[in-house]
This record gives C-alpha cells, structure tokens and sequence, in this order.
DNA sequence: CCTAGGGTCTATAGTCACTATAGGGTCAAG
DNA sequence: CTTGACCCTATAGTGACTATAGACCCTAGG
C-alpha cells in the first residue's frame, strides 16, 4: 500500500470534491475508472489526484465539463499548438463578461424597483408589484 | 368566441414563451388549467394573458419559479401587508448581486489567465494550462 | 468472536427550467 | 380531399450534480 494510495473519501477531501461528485465524474469519463482494492473499493494514485485538482480548479474558473473534457485532452497533446486552450479560455471569459454585463442591469432594475417600496403598505397598492405587473 | 379567447400559441406569441413552455407551467401548476375547446384544445382568457405576462416579466428579472409561485400567491391577498413582497425582492436582489461579484472575480482571473498566453506555443509549454494546474 | 460505526458499493430518482422527440389528432384553405 | 399549420399527450434528455435505498467492507472495542 504506497502512500498515493487513496480511497475516494481522501481523494474527496484532499481535492474538496464530494464521494459523489468523484463517482459522478467516473460515470461520465472525465476521470478513468480506477484500480479497485480487494474489497472492491476504488484506489487512486497520484495521477488521479492531479487530474481531478485540475478539473475542480476549472469548475472553480467555471468551466463546463465539456470544456474540461476537452482542455484535458488538448493538455496531453504535448506538442500541439496551444492556440485552442487560448480560444477555449477566451470564449469562456467572453461569456462571464456578457452574463456579468446581464446581471448588472437585472440588479440595476430590482434596486430600482425595490426603492419604490414605501415599506408598510399593503398588497393592494404594493409598487413592488405594480412594477413587475406589465402593460 | 370572444376576443380573448386564446390558443395556445397566441398566447405564446402574445408573450414571447414557447408553447411547450406554457404547457410546462400548467403541469407545475404555475398556470391554471384553462377551458378547452371542441377540438381539446386549450382556450385562454385575458386573465391568463395577464398571469402569463407577470410570470415572464418575473423570469426575465431572475425570479425562479417557486419564487413567482409565491409573489403570485401573494398578490392575491390584496389585503395583507406587502412586507413579504419586499422580502423576496430583496433576496434575490442580495444573490444577484453576489452572483455579480463572484464572476467579476472571475473575470478578473480569466484575463490574468489569459494574458499569460504568448501566442504561438505548444501545449507542453502553455502557460494557460499551467495556470489551471494547481500545486 | 461479536458488534457497532463509519466508509464504501451499486442503482435509481430528484433538482431546475426548460427542450426535444415520437406519434398522433384538429382545422381552415385551396 | 389533401395539404400544412397548429394542437394534443407522454416520455426522455439537458448540466452538474444531490439524495436515497439497501447492501457490503473494514476496523476498533468489549
């Protein structure tokens, strides 16, 4: 048993990733299947460790699993141009940039709409409705 | 047949949901079930249209379902205090603009990221991925 | 040796807010 | 009378998990 030998609860707790999570990511293929003990636990090693870090460091960036999925590919493509991470990274940049820009102005409308409110009135006359009340 | 007599994909048209939308709102009960037609089509009146819009205008202001469930709710007790109408608003105000604030740094993380790419590298030399690579 | 607990296993269903698909029925125009 | 747009139900899929049930394994204490 060498020191990189880790169940999925250490796995889970030294990447702070659920057991499930963990079983999840199996199921779909974005971790290998690992080697089983004779309990028929699973047993990981340090390359596992390392992979699953990198794909909850990208889930913590807000990457989709599919855009992990394919920045783990290209990753072991060690020779390729590393012009496709760059454009993966930038489209999802753009994309935070455009949700931030949406939710700017939807925060923008709710400050607006809230400071309406008198406080103390009743549903009959409430301006928090009225305003969300078109037409 | 009076003018408000609505099939369901005028009612979609008149508010810009898709009809299987609209369908999903009446299974989970967020629209009542309307009259039906000879044919077993669903017929709305202008009370729907209404209902409808207030849910739209709602979403498009971030609200989730069970929330609007609950404003509808509440504007139905035209006497009561509009305390709770504030409250709801006032959440979900605090969460977007949580959520705004996590993905600016997010961004901000992205373009330190991102600036990092010289252009032009391979993979084993991609500065990106090593910033993705935690450790 | 037994037992209690904690961890692990599989499989299945639920979450949210839709979206997609299959396989039909209805209706007005040409 | 056929075409095509619309409508119907029911079911399954999406993303990224989360929750549950019911069983198995493993270790420590008595």
């Amino acid at each position: 048993m060498k020191s990189e030998d880790l169940k999925i609860g250490d796995l889970a707790r030294a990447t702070g990733t659920k057991v499930v999570t963990i079983r999840y990511y199996e199921k779909i293929g974005l971790l290998p299947a690992p080697a089983r003990s004779a309990g028929n636990y699973r047993s990981y090693d340090g390359a596992a460790l390392q992979r699953l870090r990198f794909i909850r460091r990208c889930r913590d960036l807000g990457f989709s699993l599919e855009q992990i999925r394919e920045l783990l590919l290209l990753s072991s493509e060690t020779g390729q141009p590393c012009a496709e991470v760059d454009e993966i990274t930038a489209v999802h940049l753009a994309e935070v940039e455009r949700k931030i820009a949406d939710l700017q102005a939807l925060a923008d409308e709710l400050r607006r709409i809230s400071a309406r409110c008198s406080g103390g009135g009743t549903i009959s006359n409430c301006r928090i409705l009225e305003a969300m009340t078109p037409g």
